[in-house]
DNA sequence: AATTACTCCAACCGCTATTAC
DNA sequence: AGTAATAGCGGTTGGAGTAAT
């Protein structure tokens, strides 16, 4: 490999917390040779880090505009609602914050959020991961689902695999996975967009199910369903 | 004051996707 | 088209700091 190689070379391999004077080497560089090429940073650089160190620390640390310091209510209002629609696609919701870093905001969940929901969600014992999110339902759901459903593909097992059985599951009129606090955020939220609730539904054909919902009536001067792709357009600031 | 338990976060690891050749 | 190199992502870990006992 040639982040190896580059490690290799010289003395050994440096690892762990970085210096503040490598931190300037590693700043000096990316000025030099920009912030790609990782690897011929680091071999160019003298530090004795691999490509992949640098280029973390550049993205988590040294790049411009990082936003440090306490998360504010309204980002965390953010990641929750993201969260709820995407799961752990950190780097995708970092997108939406502008300054803050995937491994932040992954960070943030696991030791504040993820404990803070559980709390909340204690009467939602049972849960379906679909394409990794969390959809909780409450016990004594009238739908047939099973607690130990781990994953799309157990869901898909389950339902059968046409696309219409997938669909009308998701649908919540047939499968209630809009119940707790934070879900009826979103569904509020999503109603807010969308403007008429009934018609939301999980499409499937958006890059392997897990990352767009599909409105019809979103735009009802044409009637055609509008797929949000990761609901770019909301948080761009760019 | 000393020890243990817990929290937080920077950094690493392994894997997949994308790009270059 | 196939392969290697590189970039990117998400999960996990280790250690520093803090709180609890």
């Amino acid at each position: 490999m040639a982040y190896q190689a580059a490690a290799i070379q010289g003395d050994k391999l440096r690892k762990g917390p970085w210096l503040e004077e490598e931190d300037q080497q590693l700043v000096t560089s990316v000025k030099l040779f920009g912030d790609r090429k990782w690897d011929s940073i680091a071999t160019a650089s003298g530090l004795n880090r691999t490509g992949k160190s640098c280029r973390l620390r550049w993205l988590n640390y040294l790049r411009p505009n990082i936003k440090r310091g306490q998360i504010s209510d309204e980002e965390e209002q953010i990641i929750i609602q993201l969260h709820e629609l995407w799961g752990n696609k950190w780097a995708n919701i970092a997108r939406r914050l502008p300054g803050r870093t995937d491994n932040e905001i992954k960070n943030y969940w696991r030791t504040h959020l993820r404990k803070k929901l559980q709390s909340q969600e204690g009467n939602f014992h049972c849960k379906v991961n679909i394409a990794k999110q969390d959809f909780f339902y409450q016990e004594g759901d009238t739908s047939s689902w099973n607690c130990n459903m781990k994953d799309y593909n157990s869901i898909e097992n389950k339902v059968g695999t046409t696309e219409s059985s997938l669909d009308q599951c998701y649908e919540p009129s047939s499968f209630t996975y809009l119940n707790s606090p934070y879900e009826t955020r979103l569904y509020d939220w999503m109603s807010e967009l969308s403007g008429d609730q009934s018609e939301m539904k999980i499409h499937r054909d958006c890059g392997g199910f897990d990352s767009c919902f599909s409105y019809q009536k979103w735009n009802s001067e044409d009637g055609d369903t509008i797929i949000l792709d990761s609901l770019g357009s909301l948080w761009d600031m760019n």
